[in-house]
DNA sequence: TATTGTTATACTCTATAACTATA
DNA sequence: TATAGTTATAGAGTATAACAATA
C-alpha cells in the first residue's frame, strides 16, 4: 500500500482534511446547517451575490444539487433568488438579512473558535504550509483545469 | 473574510482536497464504486480483515452507515462478514477474491495514474509537504483526539 | 447552437436513536 | 453496564440526463 512515495502524502491530506471537517462540521451542524448549506452561506458572505453558475463553481456543488440546496435555504429565509439584469436566463443569489446574520453568527465565532489552535503557528509556518498545499494542488491539477471551474457541465 | 491569517490555509486545504477528490473520484466511479465503498475496499486491501468497529474508525464512516455500505459490497460479492473467534458480538470483514481483484484493478492503476503528476516533486519536497500537513493536522486535533477514533459512539 | 437553471430519477450517505445479542 | 452491530427513519447529497427559456 506504500510502494509509491507520495501515498503517505495523500493519506495525510485525507486525514488532515477530515480533521478540519470534524472540527468545523461540529460547529456548523449546531446551527442546523449542512456542510453544503454552510458552504453556500460562507461563499455568499461579504459579496453582493452571484449567479448559480458561479456559486456552483466556487462551492463545487453541481447544478442539479445546487437547486435543492438553494431551495432549502430559501425556505429558511436565508437567501434570495433575483433575476439578473441583462441576462434573463440567469439568477442572482444573495443573502437575506437573516442569512447575513447567520453568516456573522456562525462564521466569526467559527474563526474565533479555530484561532487559539492556529495561534501556535508562526507566520512563517503558516506560509510554509500554504505553499506546500499550493504545490500539492498544482501537481494534482495537471491537465484538469482550475479547482473551481468546469464542474457544472 | 480574510481577517485571520490562517483562513487562506484552510481555504487552500479545502481546495487541495477537492482537487484530490476530483482526480481520484473520477477513476473510482468508473468501476461503479462510491467513494465510501472504495474507502472500505482500500482499507481492507493488504490486510487480513478487521472488525466493523475498526473499519469504521479508519474510514470515518459511522456504524449505522457502515452497515449499509457493507451490505452493498456483500451483494456485489466484494467482501465477506465472518464471525470473529473469541467474541461473538464482533464480525470480521475481509475482501473476497473478487474484492481483492477489484482492489488490485483499481488501486494500482490509480497509483500509476497519479504517478507522473507526482514525479515532478522531489523526495525533499514530498517530505516538506507531508510535514506541513502533519503540523496542520496536529494543530486542528488539539483536544479532539486522533483522526481515526471516537467517531462511532 | 450554446448556456442558465430546473426537474426527475434512483441511489447513497448522514445523523440519530432504539434495539438485539453478547461481554 | 458496556460493547458490537443492525435496524429504522427522515433528510440531504450525488450522478445523470432530459427539459424550458433565453442568448
Amino acid at each position: 500500500m506504500s510502494q509509491a512515495p507520495f501515498l503517505p502524502v495523500l493519506r495525510e491530506l485525507a486525514c488532515c482534511y477530515q480533521a478540519f471537517e470534524r472540527l468545523s462540521g461540529h460547529h456548523i451542524r449546531q446551527v442546523g446547517l449542512t456542510p453544503g448549506q454552510f458552504d453556500v452561506i460562507a461563499t455568499l458572505g461579504n459579496t453582493c451575490g452571484m449567479s448559480c453558475r458561479e456559486l456552483g463553481e466556487r462551492t463545487l456543488i453541481t447544478k442539479g444539487t445546487l437547486t435543492g440546496v438553494l431551495d432549502r435555504l430559501v425556505e429558511r429565509g436565508l437567501i434570495r433568488r433575483e433575476t439578473t439584469p441583462g441576462d434573463r436566463r440567469s439568477l442572482t443569489v444573495t443573502l437575506t438579512d437573516a442569512g447575513r446574520s447567520v453568516f456573522e453568527d456562525v462564521f466569526s465565532p467559527h474563526v474565533a473558535y479555530l484561532e487559539p489552535a492556529f495561534a501556535q503557528l508562526s507566520a512563517t509556518e503558516l506560509s510554509t504550509i500554504e505553499a506546500s498545499l499550493k504545490q500539492l494542488r498544482s501537481v494534482m491539477e495537471q491537465g484538469f483545469g482550475d479547482c473551481c471551474e468546469k464542474l457544472n457541465n
